[in-house]
DNA sequence: GCATATTAGTTGAAAATGTAACTAACAACC
DNA sequence: GGTTGTTAGTTACATTTTCAACTAATATGC
């Protein structure tokens, strides 16, 4: 009844669990890329700067747990596509502060839009108390803090 | 206060999905990479054999929900570490049945265990109520079906 | 039986990712 | 003030993934 064999995938979490990010990446990307073609990096480098304000690329990384060759490209290719423009730092040039440009502020916006009816989509799928267990387990697992910051970066 | 700047990341679902799913990937890698090096759609496959029998490439396809070339190469990959097997089937050639071989066997029942135990460490971090909704909203989201099939393809 | 369509699976090139080594700017120590 | 260490960011290279075209076997329609 208990042998090893009888372990099986649906109920081991890491696989659930990426089916299901999977394939809710998947069918976003078809936003970001269709509109914008944009990729998933450069889709978050984006919302993180339009949702927190103006910030460097090393900022990025720690509040969006990429790698900073990740963020790299992906800034040179939003640069590219003027949504951003980087500004070296007067007193420390080894930072440069990335700001959206204006159609990096209107690309914000209307993908945000999109994103909130993404989700609100998936939401309506589940009660609302299945949405802050998600939500909770979801946190502890990816190791991010719990409180939710309210436009800490913008002064 | 509902600005469209108001939403946020951590509060995306697609968001935190993919953050929690990539850090227990990344972390359960380091058991099937280190011990037989294998690939993640590698031991995908080799889950897959073992806990549900012999069957075709497409078949794990349509099961795993992964790419036929993927599949293709990650079949490929475990025939060279002798882990399976092919035999193709007498009225259909196009078709391979892929069997585990006792290597195949040894090694699924290793990683099976690791697994087991890589699940038991984080449900531990959560409530069995907590468990229960998480399993059954990432099998809803994933889309797959909630019963669970024990030794449908064994006879 | 023969042309056409389907299906299982493979292969090759292009795109993306990860790893590691690198550059440039600053800090600190002496 | 020069050597050493650290940090932000980039680049180069290897590995993986994706996409599209391909082969081989079978099924279908005439």
């Amino acid at each position: 009844m208990s042998k090893s064999e009888d372990f099986d995938v649906m109920a081991f979490l890491p696989y659930v669990l990426n089916q299901a990010a999977d394939r809710l990446s998947l069918q976003f990307q078809h936003t970001y890329k269709g509109k914008y073609g944009m990729l998933r990096t450069e889709w978050r480098v984006l919302f993180h700067l339009g949702r927190y304000g103006a910030m460097t690329a090393k900022e990025i990384c720690d509040k969006a747990g990429l790698h900073k060759t990740k963020v790299s490209r992906a800034v040179a290719a939003l640069e590219e596509k003027r949504f951003l423009a980087r500004e070296a730092l007067e007193h420390d040039r080894r930072h440069a502060v990335l700001t959206l440009t204006h159609a990096g502020r209107l690309a914000f916006a209307d993908l945000g839009h999109d994103a909130q009816a993404f989700d609100a989509q998936i939401r309506a799928q589940m009660s609302p108390e299945e949405a802050r267990v998600l939500e909770t387990c979801m946190m502890r697992i990816a190791g991010l803090s719990t409180d939710t910051p309210t436009n800490r970066n913008e002064p």
